[in-house]
DNA sequence: CTGTGTGAAGGCTTTCACAGCC
DNA sequence: GGCTGTGAAAGCCTTCACACAG
């Protein structure tokens, strides 16, 4: 399965479609065609048809898929099939609301963690995720095999962090500090900068 | 200037380039070169070139590009020469979070009002930014010339808040609920989707 | 006959190469 | 000489058209 082939908006899809399924398995839909599970992923049929072929053949002609067997095929390829523990560095008013946020668990993540340099914010108080100062990072990362950080920090510090938490061998950032983060390669970056979308948007409305 | 021949994704960059571009004025650099720029934004430079080409010439060959001068036209073209005021609907963990952010302001955006369910949460109530039920949405939206929104609800009612958004005049979503909004056309929906972005992050990591 | 899987065509974005101006 | 602006080329992704399986 040649990976590196793959258009990264490709595999961003599939989460798409993977929760379109979640939703049919809910209804008790056993089989879904790819026209009404691509309207529903907002995307074109072919489109949707092209994305899975890169992964296999998961169809019936004539019929469609089995949402139930799509779904697992999926669940499998997007490496979510056990929970994945994920840590939160930067407990400001962004992180802690994360951290209360439980749209993560739905969908195969655990925030197991959180980090700050100040390690008693009356923030964190009122959650069940531990909270630790800077120094435990290495420790951490290290004894419970961490791979994955979401980072909240203010972006004057965001690169120094970033570099920390490579150092530790985090292997992907999801940032929302807003600079642009230089890592090594096979270490991976998703931004979320909530000020450049709206700037994006405020483009596009005259 | 016709604005739609213009790629999306060089839109988005130019958000990059307008933060950067403030980060050297504030450190009193007069000009910079497109190579230099670019390496800050994380871009090629001849795509920085590109991108600033369909919006016109604002350089200087043999020289490079005034950083006030540019930063102002940038700002010019992107709609944020004034504060732009957006809503928020949707005050639960994520919405209240948003509400103290103060990332917004710095680039542009003042969230004037939230709009909730339940007119009072006391998650908000530590928060100078007035709260009102749905009720009150398109009287306000109306009153205040509202043509943004960002969008913090559960995905379970994202379609039909959107949908009442749009009957109050709203023209641009910033959407965090985990549906796919179907809007008609000349409304714009920027998505952000955390749980996406972690599955995405997933994959990529072996 | 229905609906998937896929090579080929088309469209869009990025990169190159270099002309043009300071 | 240095660096921008830009037509042309390359690369990538999407869409089409249709072969093929049930």
């Amino acid at each position: 399965m040649p990976r590196l082939e793959i258009p990264r908006k490709a595999v961003y899809r599939l989460s798409l479609y993977h929760r379109c399924l979640q939703r049919l398995k809910e209804n008790e839909v056993e089989t879904v065609s790819s026209a009404a599970l691509a309207k529903a992923a907002g995307v074109k049929p072919t489109q949707l048809r092209k994305d899975l072929a890169y992964f296999g053949q998961f169809g019936t002609r004539g019929l469609g898929y089995e949402t139930e067997a799509l779904s697992e095929k999926l669940t499998d390829v997007l490496g979510t099939t056990r929970l994945q523990p994920v840590i939160l560095v930067g407990v400001g008013h962004l992180g802690s609301a994360l951290l209360g946020y439980n749209g993560f668990a739905r969908e195969g993540f655990e925030v197991v963690a959180a980090f700050d340099l100040v390690a008693n914010r009356e923030r964190a108080a009122n959650q069940n995720i531990p909270l630790y100062g800077m120094a435990k990072l290495k420790t951490y990362i290290d004894t419970h095999s961490i791979k994955m950080a979401i980072l909240t920090v203010p972006g004057r510090v965001g690169q120094e962090v970033a570099n920390q938490l490579v150092a530790a061998g985090i292997q992907a950032i999801l940032n929302f500090a807003p600079v642009v983060l230089e890592v090594p390669d096979g270490v991976m970056v998703n931004n979320v900068d909530l000020a450049i979308e709206l700037e994006n948007l405020s483009y596009f409305i005259r």
